[in-house]
DNA sequence: TTGAATCATCAAGTAAGTTGAGTTAATTGC
DNA sequence: GCAATTAACTCAACTTACTTGATGATTCAA
């Protein structure tokens, strides 16, 4: 049952959606470019590329953007991204309730909804998704036409593990593949990701990671996910569980304990509940940590170490760009603990020169998750799809 | 300076090279397959298949294997790997020596030499490399249009990082990229890779992880590696230093020192010094477990421990397939690790109806550093290059 | 023995990228 | 200010490699 991916060949129809995920992929990077800049940078010829600008042109995907001021010559015809030519739409399965969000073709959010979730058997899911589905495009008042595709997120890890039953797992899905699942109940292609390879890629397309190529996201879900972007592609493991790295075990106080038991929201939730402080939402947390409350910055110190524990282990593993934090937490949290961790001199992203810092702070806020479902979908549109294709 | 890569676009040559590719990789893959069954597979038509054979039949990579028999009509035509068809160079950089090897198409050795490096500067090292390769395609009796590339396999990490200084990385290399520097020297297509890497390669065309898509293997160099393959392409991070598992700190007696200091080749050499045995080769090793070397067996009962430890780390972070032990150690005690290590059963790993055990022993032996160096370039030459090129 | 199923080849057709000549539009240098 | 230079862009013919559909080959089953 280990997904796996088949490379496939290359015909015309294949190699010209390819060129134009590949185009599409280099615009949106660019933010503005020209023709012959992306045939030179491609390897196809400008006669290739000036064809498939005017397909993109004309699906309104793209749009023309002016001529660039250049030292002689013609001066090339700008295009950049048009962010109305397509929507992708975001769901995300939390325990209780159900988040959709749509997003345009630069992944700006253009409404978003929220329903709590009663049933949480396999149909009174299935069907809350689908309602979300419909109840979102409705709001945003889309054409079926522009709908690129569904993102869904949900709490991993997926199918049946040695970790089931520690998190908020669906278990509903041990026995079901939740992509084909939702295929067929939406009908429309449709991307299945745990919360933190979403927050990840939602980094990527429209966040801090946007130029990296090879990075890594720290998820504050109830736990502690990881996500793992490397070339640009997700890494997904053999089963799409990779980077469970809050069940790695750690030493707190002399005693092995999973690193998410010492640095998680349920684990600052835990710590304030001991000192006698009832603090659930985000909001709770923000205004504690506005207010200096003690149990808070007791915890905050604590955490600094497992902390810069993860990031060690996170760097010396996968060689990233940089290490991202997200997910829920308050920002000014995240920001308190960045500069508060002493990051490893023993690492090999402690390089001479580096153009980032090591440890950022993601942009997504507290719906990353949601908003990276819609990422998803938006970062397919940009995968050229010749070489490996899921199954 | 960090790697990228960067998706071209496809046009009919580079589909054509794509496909060819894409078919010899099937023809591995499956050992035996006939021209209908690469066909369903891939998405190509048969007729486009079987045009690609008759190139790779012409060329001398595949022959024709009989007939298969079937169940109903005309019993497809069966194709397999020619070994002889092609060849790659695998050259290893040690401290001491340099070792070189050529493999034939399967990833069986055909030749090996050893020569022992006197200098140790940018030109003296360069040297030797060039003439290993003239000395070992002298002692093959290689025709040169049937050399693949040459793989060269030394320590990382590359480039300067917080870890310079810890290892036996080659300095000569921190401000020039090897790979281009060696392409250049030896003017050939080159492949530069640390050793942890090469042997999940190894592993992967040669060796115990033929089939899997997605696997890490430990690598017991002085240090200790990881290198990961994931959708059967290698995960190299941001700078080609991923896998640096050897200094992820561990608890040790109450310290944090890195894993490598508890499980290593240079760990078990001291701790065995310690105790007043001097035993620095793989033979001595050997010798010492078959005597049960009361030293030995004490630092083996110690060594589980943090060796479960990087497996659960690696497991949970990658979820691979499985977990495969390589290097610079006797079999013998590579199996009594893999039989006294207890692993976790919090692990995403731990799933009912595995179809192999979680910890296996690499099959490539202690030269598995220069087989992999070869096995990178058969590694090449098999898989489809539309998508992304490091640049 | 005939029909169904599958593999295989041929020849014509087609999609998509390439090539090379020619046009447009800007800057540079006299 | 004007010609030369440079670069972007377009058109039309050409090329490559895959697809399609017809035909034949080979085997098993009824």
């Amino acid at each position: 049952m280990s997904i796996s991916t088949e490379t496939v060949g290359a015909n015309a129809e294949r190699a010209r959606s390819h060129n134009r995920q590949m185009v599409l992929d280099r615009v949106r990077q660019a933010g503005q470019i020209g023709r012959a800049e992306i045939a030179r940078g491609s390897g196809l010829s400008t006669q290739a590329v000036s064809n498939i600008i005017s397909d993109l042109l004309s699906d309104g995907l793209i749009s023309e953007q002016g001529r660039k001021a250049t030292t002689r010559g013609q001066p090339p015809v700008q295009y950049g991204l048009n962010p109305v030519g397509g929507y992708a739409i975001g769901i995300e399965i939390r325990p209780d309730a159900i988040f959709a969000t749509v997003l345009d073709l630069c992944g700006t959010p253009a409404a978003s909804l929220r329903r709590t979730l009663a049933a949480h058997d396999l149909d009174g899911v299935t069907e809350a998704v689908v309602a979300a589905k419909s109840a979102i495009i409705e709001e945003a008042d889309l054409p079926a036409s522009k709908v690129l595709g569904v993102g869904i997120v949900m709490p991993g890890p997926f199918g049946r593990t040695g970790l089931s039953g520690t998190g908020s797992e669906l278990s509903i899905f041990h026995d079901v593949s939740p992509t084909d699942w939702f295929t067929e109940a939406l009908s429309t292609p449709v991307v299945v990701e745990n919360d933190a390879n979403a927050a990840a890629v939602a980094e990527l397309v429209a966040g801090v990671a946007r130029g990296f190529d090879t990075f890594a996201c720290l998820y504050f879900g109830n736990g502690l996910g990881l996500g793992l972007i490397q070339e640009g592609r997700l890494v997904r493991g053999a089963f799409g569980n990779a980077g469970e790295i809050g069940h790695i075990p750690v030493t707190s106080n002399g005693r092995a304990v999973p690193l998410e038991a010492a640095l998680s929201r349920l684990a600052v939730q835990k710590h304030l509940a001991s000192a006698g402080f009832d603090i659930t939402s985000s909001d709770g947390l923000a205004e504690a940590y506005a207010a200096r409350n003690a149990a808070l910055m007791t915890w905050l110190d604590a955490a600094a170490e497992p902390l810069s524990h993860a990031i060690t282990i996170i760097e010396n593993m996968f060689d990233p760009d940089a290490v991202i934090l997200g997910g829920a937490m308050p920002d000014a949290i995240f920001d308190h603990l960045i500069g508060s961790v002493k990051l490893a001199e023993r690492s090999v992203s402690n390089r001479p020169g580096r153009m980032t810092d090591r440890l950022l702070r993601g942009a997504s806020g507290r719906m990353t998750g949601t908003l990276g479902a819609g990422a998803l979908v938006i970062n397919r549109a940009f995968t050229p799809r010749i070489a490996a294709v899921a199954r």
